[in-house]
RNA sequence: GGGCGGCUAGCUCAGUUGGUUAGAGCGUCACAUUGACAUUGUGAAGGUCAGAGGUUCGACUCCUCUGUCGCCCACCA
């Protein structure tokens, strides 16, 4: 009697993986300095967590990632790396601020910034925040994340603090930080800057209104903004056309709706003179390609909208204070009772809206911090072996040379082109943000002093001071992050959160603190960086800007990137359509291991992947079935359970009496560790997943455990490869491969136990003849069963078939003399034989079970009939077959390996047809 | 408007530089059940690889075009 015995038929997740996850916890090993002598020697392997927003809750996006990144790092800590995995969240600036503004506005509030204030209003979010990063650590361990927590970090602590000051300091002293006043993406709602990532657009339709300015305006344009027209300053048009010619040049006055406008003429490439009229009012404080050509062309700046999305002043008495739809009407109206309007056309637009809350943004000028891709600037390192110290080089250059170069490998590799038309297309990038939760500028004003900022100076804008901080543009400026006393005042701008999601990579090893030295240097660049192909500009990019600008090299080596979830109609999870699927409500349902198997099977890098609850159910079959078969192979054992073997392979030579079905399931197994290693290596994680899963089903639980019920004595053997299969399934599915590690009564943990290595030197049989002689095996070892049942209890397997057998002998002389046959139907997966003279009936085939299957009578027609099928579907393939052996250009051009391979196929199909025909004959 | 991707069995997806009769899982159907597992086993059915051309001895694979679905970028004002 064994212990195993009372071991349950089912596999209870939820009683024992919290259990287990503490268990790794408390023993140190997702700490690198505390993982075993062997991963000390081992390569630095380092993955930083892509750092949840402290908005919420994870979602199955969250889980995906934490699995794939668990999966890499549990693999490559048990091959002996020295792995770290640093987990984190982020602030999200923005849409944290967003989301406490919401809450508060649901609590009653009107307008919570107002009426709490700004110190009051950040305490609430970062209560909030705090809440939020305690739910996610909770869920990260849930999903048996093996990251190290003695070194969570966060964007917002004091560190990272620390680290974007620093970074901002250098980039303002290479001017590659710039203040500099241009039109922004303002968004009125929530009052603040946005970078063109952050903005999105949106279909609708607008109407386009053609007219003139006045009654004596010689030219007629169109816009869908009539109420920004106020603020023109010229009229495009291109250089070619003849339409206006004569009129390049001129400085013309106008009254457009009551107020007087200067409008100059020019000519520029940017127009498209078959759009329209062909003739384009610039409005250069409200659209960044008006902007560019006023910088063309020297143009003053009119803001007409302001940031509260109310017209200005400059729109004219009349106007002033209307919001920019009644101001567009009421334009409509007037230009249409003046009998300017020539024409009203309904035409599709894509109107830029806010990424959170959804408003429509305006562009506006205003003086905001920017980092400068395209600038110039001497490096302080040594850059990517391309570029030495004092070279000159722009951070486009660094950013599309990392890839370029191969230094930064992309899975799947077409979003290499998604990345470099990025980067082609990529402008400045506006990092200041007029919102209170994030790293507030460190930069520091003074006013009042004698000197002016000319340079700064924009005509017609109200100008002189700044409207967000009240500065004068007389003011004295300073980059520092601890406050220059009397007089200076720091500037209440936050940075954009990705600003500081950029250092991650090294900000979270430590830098720029000089004790940080060694754990960069030794974990930096680091390994992979595994996320959503949604975040490549936002994030990804980001961090090679900055780590190839700061440290002179890449951030990661390879960028992984995963899919999208989806639900199962493929469409976005969201609440509001009532599809979101939950980790936290599946995982006590089937079981973490199930959940984490469903995100990594069937989905491929950068495709998105559909989720339903039936997948996740699948895997918690299969999930029993490992334990099941865990369980049958200790029962076979027995005892104590299994022995330790130590990580060594397992001596194949020195285990006595191997059958050759033993030998099989050995070389099976030696090429299933050897290809599921290459695929994880190449992070084809549902291959490498299928793969075993196919050894784990198939090979060992359909054939060799039916093999093991019949055949004893492989007590040595089955613990061998239940070891194996553990230690291979471990980073897919850690808790249950730990908890039978431990109930199997294997030493220490599974989790820091070494990977199977292939072994050598193992005079293995080619598989495919392994495989033929394992089904000859079954075979005999049926037939033996089915007269052990006979005898001992009077069980009849087979009605119908009359084994006349009767000793070992007469087995081994029926086998060899239907060896041909046999073989010819092994590959076929079935096994039938010739076993009464009365012609052919099915003995067997599969599995032990099958021996009890065949007690159906076997109907000889239908045998008959499905004999005759196979004939009719085989004829044409060996004509076709033997037709292209003889084409002369396919003999002389096809390389030898497929002609042997085909030829072997055609001569087998050939014995196959023979044998049936025999059969069909003696019937 | 530019770019990218998908279209392979009823569903979800593999298919490695063109090469031996295109695969898996789920689902369906049939059969089985003293056996580690009904969260099971065996077997079957099911595909002119979106369509049309082209290159080739040979195309799911390469090229061109078309259709269709989706994504990203882009303020024809």
């Amino acid at each position: 009697m064994s212990r195993f015995e009372e071991l349950p038929k089912a596999y209870d997740a939820s009683s024992v993986e919290d259990d287990i996850y503490a268990a790794w916890e408390a023993s140190g090993v997702f700490d690198p300095d505390k993982l075993p002598e062997r991963n000390q020697k081992g390569a630095p392997y380092c993955i930083v967590m892509p750092p949840p927003n402290r908005t919420g809750t994870l979602h199955m996006g969250h889980a995906a990632m934490l699995a794939i990144e668990d999966v890499m790092i549990r693999f490559e800590r048990m091959r002996g790396k020295k792995t770290l995995w640093i987990p984190g969240t982020d602030h999200a600036a923005i849409a944290t601020q967003v989301k406490v503004e919401q809450l508060l506005m649901k609590e009653g509030m009107k307008d919570p910034r107002k009426e709490l204030g700004r110190e009051k209003f950040l305490e609430r979010v970062m209560q909030f925040a705090d809440d939020s990063a305690n739910t996610i650590r909770k869920q990260v361990r849930k999903m048996g994340s093996s990251c190290d927590w003695t070194r969570e970090k966060y964007t917002l602590d004091e560190e990272r603090s620390r680290a974007v000051n620093e970074m901002f300091k250098r980039m303002y002293d290479d001017k590659i930080i710039e203040r500099g006043y241009r039109v922004v993406n303002w968004d009125p709602q929530f009052q603040t800057t946005l970078s063109d990532d952050e903005v999105l657009t949106k279909e609708t339709t607008a109407k386009l209104l053609t007219f003139t300015y006045d009654k004596d305006f010689p030219i007629t344009i169109s816009t869908t903004r009539p109420e920004t027209k106020f603020g023109d300053t010229a009229v495009a048009v291109h250089p070619t056309d003849k339409r206006y010619k004569d009129l390049v040049g001129k400085t013309l006055t106008a009254n457009f709706c009551g107020k007087q406008i200067k409008v100059k003429i020019i000519a520029d490439e940017a127009v498209d003179p078959e759009f329209g009229t062909g003739a384009l009012g610039v409005t250069p404080a409200h659209s960044m390609i008006d902007a560019d050509i006023a910088v063309r062309h020297d143009l003053p700046t009119v803001q007409v909208i302001g940031k509260d999305g109310k017209m200005t002043g400059d729109a004219g008495p009349a106007f002033s204070g209307l919001t920019v739809i009644e101001a567009r009407q009421k334009v409509e109206k007037m230009l249409g009772d003046a009998g300017l309007l020539k024409s009203v056309v309904e035409i599709p637009q894509n109107l830029p809206v806010a990424e959170r809350g959804g408003a429509p943004v305006e562009q506006l000028p205003m003086r905001q911090w920017f980092i400068r891709v395209n600038k110039k600037f001497a490096l302080r390192q040594d850059t990517l072996g391309r570029w030495k110290k004092g070279d000159e080089a722009t951070l486009k250059e660094l950013m599309t040379y990392a890839v370029e170069s191969g230094q930064i490998n992309i899975v799947p590799d077409q979003f290499k082109k998604t990345y470099f038309h990025w980067i082609n297309n990529l402008r400045d990038w506006c990092i200041s943000r007029q919102i209170w939760f994030g790293h507030q500028i460190p930069v520091w004003y003074k006013k009042k002093v004698a000197e002016s900022h000319p340079s700064l100076r924009r005509e017609g804008t109200g100008e002189g001071r700044n409207e967000a901080t009240g500065e004068d543009l007389q003011t004295e400026m300073m980059v520092s992050d601890t406050s220059l006393g009397e007089g200076w005042e720091r500037d209440p701008d936050t940075l954009d959160t990705w600003f500081s999601s950029g250092l991650w990579t090294f900000s979270t090893l430590g830098w720029p603190d000089k004790k940080a030295f060694d754990s960069m240097k030794e974990f930096h660049p680091t390994a992979v960086l595994e996320t959503g192909y949604d975040i490549l500009f936002f994030w990804v990019a980001r961090m090679i800007l900055m780590s190839t600008y700061a440290l002179g090299e890449v951030p990661f080596k390879d960028i992984y990137l995963h899919g999208l979830v989806r639900d199962e109609q493929g469409r976005k999870m969201s609440k509001s359509l009532g599809n979101v699927l939950d980790p936290l409500d599946l995982i006590p349902k089937y079981g973490t291991d199930a959940v984490r198997l469903s995100l990594l099977m069937g989905t491929t890098p950068g495709q998105d992947m559909k989720l339903s609850e039936a997948k996740v159910e699948g895997f918690r079959n299969f999930t029993n079935k490992l334990w099941n078969i865990s369980r049958f192979i200790l029962l076979q054992i027995g005892g104590d359970g299994v022995g330790a073997h130590g990580c060594a392979p397992i001596e194949i030579n020195n285990i006595k009496s191997k059958t050759l079905a033993d030998e099989w399931i050995l070389a099976s197994l030696d090429e299933t560790v050897a290809s599921v290693t290459q695929k994880i290596e190449k992070y084809e994680f549902s291959s490498a997943g299928e793969e075993l899963r196919d050894f784990t089903w198939s090979d060992l639980a359909d054939w060799y455990l039916e093999i093991a019920k019949i055949e004893k004595g492989k007590e040595q053997i089955l613990s061998h490869i239940l070891e194996s299969i553990l230690k291979l399934w471990h980073p897919f599915m850690p808790f249950v491969t730990e908890h039978i590690w431990k109930t199997a009564g294997f030493e220490n943990n599974l989790i820091i136990s070494e990977w199977p290595n292939q072994s050598e030197g193992f005079d293995k049989l080619s598989l495919e003849k392994l495989t033929l002689i394992k089904k000859f095996e079954i075979f005999i070892a049926l037939i033996t069963d089915m007269r052990r049942l006979r005898a001992e209890q009077g069980i009849e397997p087979v009605k119908f078939v009359e084994f006349s057998i009767t000793s070992d002998e007469e087995i081994k002389n029926l086998i060899n003399s239907n060896l041909e046959v046999i073989k010819q139907l092994a590959r076929a997966s079935d096994i039938r034989c010739e076993l009464t003279p009365d012609g052919w009936v099915t003995a067997m085939s599969g599995t032990a079970t099958i021996g009890l299957n065949v007690a159906g009578a076997v109907d000889i027609e239908k045998e008959k009939a499905k004999m005759q099928k196979e004939l009719a579907e085989l004829e044409p393939y060996i004509k076709s077959t033997k037709a292209k052996l003889k084409n002369k250009e396919f003999a002389s051009k096809a390389p030898a390996k497929v002609i042997e391979g085909m030829k072997a196929k055609l001569e087998e199909a050939e014995g196959k047809k023979k044998a049936i025909e025999e059969r069909l004959g003696k019937m």
